[in-house]
DNA sequence: ATTAGGG
DNA sequence: CCCTAAT
């Protein structure tokens, strides 16, 4: 048996809750590579396992230390990356993770006693408490300070380090290591959206952040006594944001939230021991599903994590941002960023990873918040016995398959596609008041076309007025929130699918298909392979040849074709299957539907002037015997089809 | 799985 | 030939 669903809704599903972005530097321009070897849908288990690997670590190092008395607490530094996530950043991804911004974790060992983990990729710790070196994987890191007096996952985000997060993991909360196996410090793993998970947690997070020249509302202490000290196992999990926190801003992003890209990649991630105290927002911020999720993961591991997130969607290019004391950037390049944490109020009530906002200002920029993408449709076809975990690879497969290709964003004015690059966002319509509501991003596979920056015409054009929106239109709605409940330990995509669209979610929904054609695009491959399905683009132009090859062109012979008029004559023209058993037994090449289609062109062929005809001639008698065959089956047809009816209502009659 | 048709 | 809808 095997479970079909369409994912209608695309995976819109894929919250792409308004995430900071950062400019990434040339990285963000590097095509989408495929997916690494690293199977990103397991990224949680990963997770997880490092996680457990790390708390395990931590104890044995705690227990071993506390042989001897006194100790200072054991650390563990590592990072933990996904590579992959540094050059591929397709917006989508953003959805994939489901903003979580984290991907990047960071796990400091900070004793001296490494517990037997190996040295990490990317930090080298000098010695207990001393400066770190960060690696400068993606000139976003350079130097930490030592201000870290106790355990630390940093987590970054891997899209740009730009949610400060701290997540602290207290000794005495009963982790459940079991689920945490070999995994190793150092080991790469995604966070694909465990953030959701690890982040959602009563107990606070602290956000570190890493650019102390910027200030944003977050900033502050979170946990007045983040140290745990005194077990040495205490292990903070931080999502380090490093700058940009700004966009942070409630409102809208002021001049002094933002910064220079330069400095960006001067990094620091510093006193990670007296996180920005953010508590306060944190809980305005708690977002339903995150808390369900937290709970759940309490329950389970009695792990306490929270987090604070900033979201923020950045449409503009940093440039131009920056000149107008507004834009934020990546790169030049589009980001899903969020322009402003559009999400002021009402936060609480809805789930900001299911809305989004755009609202306009005085300054006549406009300002929105992107919470999901919409994503090209995907057909998935999976055995009702395959596993979550299947399921999870294979709708990450799906994903990374079109993410594979290259995506690029369109945009949605009212559920038009907006191709023109050029325009501004006035000539759009896009600062229209009436259509802050349908602005729509979607993804398109592998574009031919293309600028990839949607938007962002000169902010400076929009003119239009703009009275504030209020806060709760979402823009982009996934709608998925709500199915974020229990099993959050086991869902991140799962749950971020929608199996049944909603057109209400999004807006745009109607017309995107249309609009975009080619970008609508998985279907299931069913026996493909061993796995649980394969999932095969649709995008004929670029994929299909790769995945779904095009029969070879097989052209009828002449024998063939006589073949098959002979038994056309025979049995008529609404019996192909019995018209291929009885002359194209063994052509497997040739199915009924062939025999068909083949029928169909000899039709034609024959009714038209042989100057018209092409390919290897058909013999003129056989062509009168086509057109007769025809002529006879259609009227048999016809009257076949009347005594048919005829009989059955009899059979019914009686 | 077949059949019928449009692309 | 492909793709779909309808059987």
């Amino acid at each position: 048996m095997v479970v079909k669903k369409r994912l209608d809704s695309g995976f819109r599903g894929f919250q792409v809750p308004a995430i900071p972005r950062h400019p990434r530097s040339a990285r963000r321009r590097v095509p989408f590579k495929k997916p690494v070897e690293n199977d990103p849908a397991c990224a949680f288990e990963l997770l997880a396992s490092l996680a457990g690997k790390l708390l395990r670590e931590s104890e044995s190092s705690a227990s071993s230390n506390a042989s001897g008395g006194n100790h200072q607490p054991a650390f563990s530094q590592c990072v933990v990356e996904q590579e992959r996530h540094d050059e591929v950043k397709p917006p989508m991804e953003e959805g994939i993770h489901n903003g979580s911004c984290a991907e990047r974790i960071f796990m400091t060992e900070m004793g001296s006693r490494k517990s037997g983990v190996k040295p990490l990729d990317y930090v080298e710790t000098d010695s207990a408490l001393e400066s770190i070196s960060v690696r400068k994987n993606s000139d976003c890191w350079e130097k930490t300070e030592p201000d870290v007096k106790s355990d630390i996952f940093k987590w970054e985000s891997k899209f740009g380090n730009h949610s400060n997060r701290l997540v602290k993991v207290p000794e005495d909360q009963e982790a459940d290591n079991s689920a945490f196996e070999g995994l190793s410090l150092g080991d790469k793993i995604s966070l694909n959206d465990p953030f959701e998970l690890c982040t959602k947690s009563p107990v606070g997070l602290a956000l570190v952040n890493s650019n102390s020249d910027v200030k944003s509302p977050f900033h502050g202490e979170l946990f007045p006594n983040a140290s745990f000290s005194g077990h040495g196992n205490d292990i903070k999990l931080g999502f380090i944001d490093d700058d940009e926190n700004f966009i942070r801003c409630n409102k809208v992003c002021t001049k002094s939230a933002f910064r220079p890209k330069q400095h960006i990649s001067h990094r620091i991630i510093r006193k990670t021991s007296k996180p920005w105290k953010v508590a306060p927002k944190l809980k305005d911020r708690g977002h339903s599903r995150f808390d369900e999720g937290v709970k759940t993961l309490n329950r389970k591991r009695k792990t306490c994590y929270s987090f604070e997130r900033s979201q923020h969607c950045t449409l503009f290019k940093r440039r131009k941002f920056f000149d107008r004391g507004s834009v934020v950037t990546s790169d030049g390049g589009f980001s899903s960023d969020s322009v402003s944490d559009s999400r002021e109020k009402g936060v609480d009530g809805d789930s900001p990873s299911s809305s989004g906002k755009l609202q306009q200002s005085k300054d006549s920029h406009v300002k929105f918040s992107i919470k999901s993408f919409r994503i090209p449709e995907l057909y998935i076809e999976v055995p009702e016995i395959a596993t979550v975990g299947s399921l999870k690879r294979t709708v990450m497969e799906a994903v990374m398959t079109i993410l594979g290709g290259g995506v690029h964003v369109g945009v949605l004015v009212q559920g038009k596609n907006v191709k023109d690059d050029n325009k501004t966002l006035l000539q759009s319509g896009v600062s229209c008041k009436e259509n802050l509501d349908k602005l729509g991003f979607m993804l398109e596979p592998n574009s031919f076309e293309v600028s990839p920056a949607v938007c962002v015409g000169d902010p400076s054009q929009c003119e239009t007025p703009q009275p504030s929106r209020s806060q709760g239109t979402p823009v982009l709605d996934s709608g998925v929130t709500d199915t974020v409940k229990d099993n959050s330990l086991l869902t991140n995509t799962g749950n971020h699918v929608e199996i049944n669209h909603d057109p209400t979610s999004w807006p745009t929904d109607d017309t995107a298909d249309k609009l975009t054609p080619d970008s609508r695009a998985l279907v299931a491959v069913p026996n493909r392979s061993t796995k649980a399905l394969t999932l095969v683009p649709v995008n004929q132009k670029t994929r299909r040849s790769e995945l779904v090859h095009r029969r070879t062109r097989r052209p009828f012979s002449v024998s063939e074709v006589e073949a098959l008029v002979q038994a056309v004559e025979e049995l008529g023209t609404g019996r192909w299957r019995d018209v291929k058993l009885q002359a194209f037994e063994g052509a497997d090449h040739r199915t009924y539907v062939d025999l068909k289609d083949k029928w169909k062109t000899l039709v034609h062929t024959a009714k038209i002037s042989p100057q018209q005809r092409r390919g290897e001639p058909v013999p003129q008698e056989l062509l009168n015997r086509v057109l007769a065959a025809h002529a006879y089956w259609s009227r048999h047809q016809a009257k076949q089809h009347g005594k048919h009816q005829a009989a059955t209502m009899n059979i019914t009659e009686a």
